[in-house]
DNA sequence: TACCAGGTAAAAA
DNA sequence: TTTTTACATGGT
């Protein structure tokens, strides 16, 4: 019997997880309309299954626990939390798309990806990772090398005649060596930064989990520029995907620049300053709105 | 074949 | 203080 979440509508499913369509079966992926990847609970990690139940107006899915270990109705529903929260099933995209009434050329691309909601990592750590691995290079190399790391330092499971792995927690990357991040191609650079950053949340000396809290954003991004590679830009990735402050904008990314470039001055390239500007029309949604910008380039 | 790709820290000027 | 440069590697 699986599990049932209700997205807060409207919520389309087979679009906001286009963006794992290429992803690592191993790790996570999304197939014939159907998500899979480990999750962790209390228990230890846990295979899930994503499906569209919905019909139209109301969205529902179906989680199903693939794994066979016993993971009880208190695992199920810290599982099915997960989810949710991983799909930002309780975003309210209705409030997005009022919020940006004032913008035809905005609204257009809303209405072209009705149902788009932006998804978040499991932890901060996780967002911190994978932010600091998408530095400078492109988001498909950076994928590949993700996907060789979790494979290398995340737990195995055995599922199905199939194997998964999930994400590593910060001890397993603590105790890896810069030759082993070599290894997955990351710059022996980034392996000191994730290393180091590993080590500091898995010793205890940095709580990232706890930064969510911290009302102001901006005094978040200048905590997290604190640590040795990490940037402005990589600070917003962390705020946007990893503590769901959907209100940031990461202006200085090149893909963001190019891609609001594209829609409001084809044509021409623009700076940070200038895609700041425009954001002010987004409200306290410029960053699900950047997110939209990017997901149109798409095709 | 070069050059670029969702930056950052450290060196050089 | 401001401006370069090295970094890794898959695509084009």
């Amino acid at each position: 019997m699986p599990l049932f979440l209700s997205p807060v509508p409207p919520y389309d499913l087979i679009l906001s997880c286009r963006v794992f369509a290429e992803g690592d079966p191993a790790i996570r992926r999304f197939q014939h309309g159907v998500l899979r990847q480990v999750i962790r609970v209390d228990a230890g990690p846990v295979l899930v299954q994503v499906r569209d139940i919905g019909d139209g107006e109301n969205p529902a899915l179906a989680v199903d626990i693939l794994s066979d270990d016993e993971v009880g109705e208190n695992g199920r529903e810290r599982a099915g939390n997960q989810v949710s929260l991983q799909l930002s099933l309780q975003d309210d995209l209705r409030q997005f798309y009022r919020a940006i009434r004032g913008d035809p050329l905005m609204t257009g691309i809303a209405q072209s990806l009705y149902g788009l909601k932006a998804p978040q990592s499991a932890t901060v750590f996780e967002a911190l990772v994978t932010s600091i691995i998408e530095q400078q290079i492109s988001t498909r190399v950076a994928r590949i090398a993700e996907a060789r790391m979790v494979r290398r330092f995340g737990e195995q499971m055995e599922v199905g005649g199939m194997t998964y792995f999930s994400y590593p927690e910060p001890s397993d990357l603590a105790g890896g060596t810069i030759g082993d991040f070599r290894a997955c191609g990351l710059s022996a650079r980034k392996g000191e930064y994730i290393k180091n950053a590993a080590e500091m949340v898995a010793g205890g000396t940095l709580d990232l989990e706890s930064m969510k809290n911290i009302r102001d954003s901006s005094r978040i991004i200048e905590e997290l520029c604190e640590l040795r590679g990490v940037g402005r830009w990589t600070a917003e990735f962390v705020l946007l995907r990893g503590m769901h402050r959907i209100d940031t904008i990461p202006a200085d990314d090149l893909g963001v620049r190019r891609a609001t470039a594209r829609v409001y001055f084809p044509g021409e390239r623009i700076s940070a300053e200038e895609v700041r500007a425009i954001a002010e029309c987004w409200g306290e949604w410029k960053g699900l709105a950047a997110y939209y910008l990017l997901a149109s380039e798409h095709d």
